[in-house]
DNA sequence: CGTAACCTTGACGCCGATCAAGAGCAGTGG
DNA sequence: CCACTGCTCTTGATCGGCGTCAAGGTTACG
């Protein structure tokens, strides 16, 4: 059966057919009653850029899977410095480090569409949903070695190295959603980086411009970087 | 029904009766059927201060609750930088992050006594135990939230601050295992706190000889500290 | 085409790293 | 009980990478 004749038979709800996120989001376990039953509990939203989702001390109402777009999620310290705890693109869900509060800020940097749930309509459905439940689990290890990874990067990392491992992260994420692996899109500005770093923009920008001097990377219009020499760029990145 | 009679009557596997993390650990959800057939492929093992329990790049054979002791996590650059991922403690579940390997080293920072399962029989075990699921994600969420911390304070914080949050986070963990909230335990020696906290030993016992020299700690024999003053302390740590 | 962000580059300063030496401390054996 | 030994911890002097401050260039957008 054909993912045409699954629309036109209903078996999948409109909702999700058209859902630009549709295999890799954690919906993508769900077998079809369970699908209508979330496409039933979920609203579809659009954030412009810019846009603050939440702040980090609102109640969590919501779990999200952004469906298209880039999020970032940061979180200040009372005198205002602030850390960039991550990115999330297509597919990726957000909700996993939720408590009652968001605990950060969600940001939108581009044009972002998610697929929204109330949060304890979410914990119900999940208790009673056994492979939703290890697809979470499954994402939470990703994203928990994810973290480890930049704790190392910020614990020990060179300015560099550093902005080094940024890049390839960055093309990286590119090609698991289809594009190229030497091509990244920065979506965030330098101060977004530089916050993700722990360094400054300043730091930053010398860093990319050191980068461009020795032609490891390109800088392309619309805040596009070329990776001309992936290896050199993993050799400045002291590995993962 | 009390506790006596449980295990009087063999409702209660010998193993987990006597163990010293029966009520804190993973395992406090399971019905007795359940926690009787995860104890049939548990095994109990004890390590001395000093060894490593694994590597990081060795296959993730085992998961572990920790049912005694102070356990360390690191990661390794290639050139021989450390990274000090976390602490466990006594109740806590080691195997959230785990992949094929276990992507980093486990030190036992003294006597340590865990209750070891096969990955895979806990996996297939898992997969028949949604209350033990439900556990693991709220576990995973704790841990996902403690990660941003800690890129928080590695990202955005002084010297100053990571020792104060440190001490704090000490102090906090002894006061929920039943101590005194003020009195805080350190079985890592100051390199460890250094590559925990992305300083060097120097820096770290710079700032504790500071602090105490203000009076806000006392260090007391056995690697112990008295939080003296704790506003002042957490004033010091800039917050979470 | 004008304006407001954002980005880059340069000069200088400081926090924490590095280098070095001595003090404290636990474990060992006489 | 004490001397010895090796480690950890502390403290001081100096250094350097990245932050800070400042100014000019570039890009996006109305």
């Amino acid at each position: 059966m054909d993912l045409t004749t699954e629309i036109t038979s209903g078996a999948c709800p409109k909702v999700c057919s058209e859902c630009a996120a549709r295999e890799i989001s954690i919906c993508r376990v769900l077998p079809h009653p369970g699908l209508r039953q979330m496409a039933d509990v979920a609203a579809t939203k659009t954030y412009v850029a810019g846009e603050t989702i939440a702040f980090e001390d609102d109640s969590a109402h919501h779990v999200f899977n952004i469906t298209d777009g880039v999020v970032m999620l940061t979180r200040l310290l009372s005198d205002g410095r602030r850390q960039v705890l991550g990115f999330l693109f297509k597919g990726d869900f957000l909700g996993l480090a939720q408590g009652a509060e968001y605990g950060c800020s969600i940001h939108a940097l581009t044009t972002v569409r998610v697929c929204r749930f109330p949060t304890s309509v979410f914990r119900r459905f999940l208790l009673q949903t056994p492979e939703l439940e290890e697809e979470l689990l499954s994402r939470a290890s990703d994203e928990l070695r994810a973290a480890q990874t930049h704790i190392m990067l910020l614990g020990r990392k060179t300015a560099t190295e550093r902005v080094a491992s940024f890049l390839l992260y960055m093309a990286e994420r590119e090609a698991t959603l289809g594009g190229s692996p030497d091509l990244a899109f920065l979506p965030m500005t330098r101060a977004d980086i530089a916050d993700y770093l722990g360094l400054t923009t300043e730091t930053v920008s010398r860093v990319v411009s050191a980068l461009k001097r020795q032609r490891v990377i390109q800088l392309l219009p619309h805040s596009a970087v070329r990776i001309a020499d992936h290896a050199q760029l993993l050799n400045a990145s002291a590995g993962r």
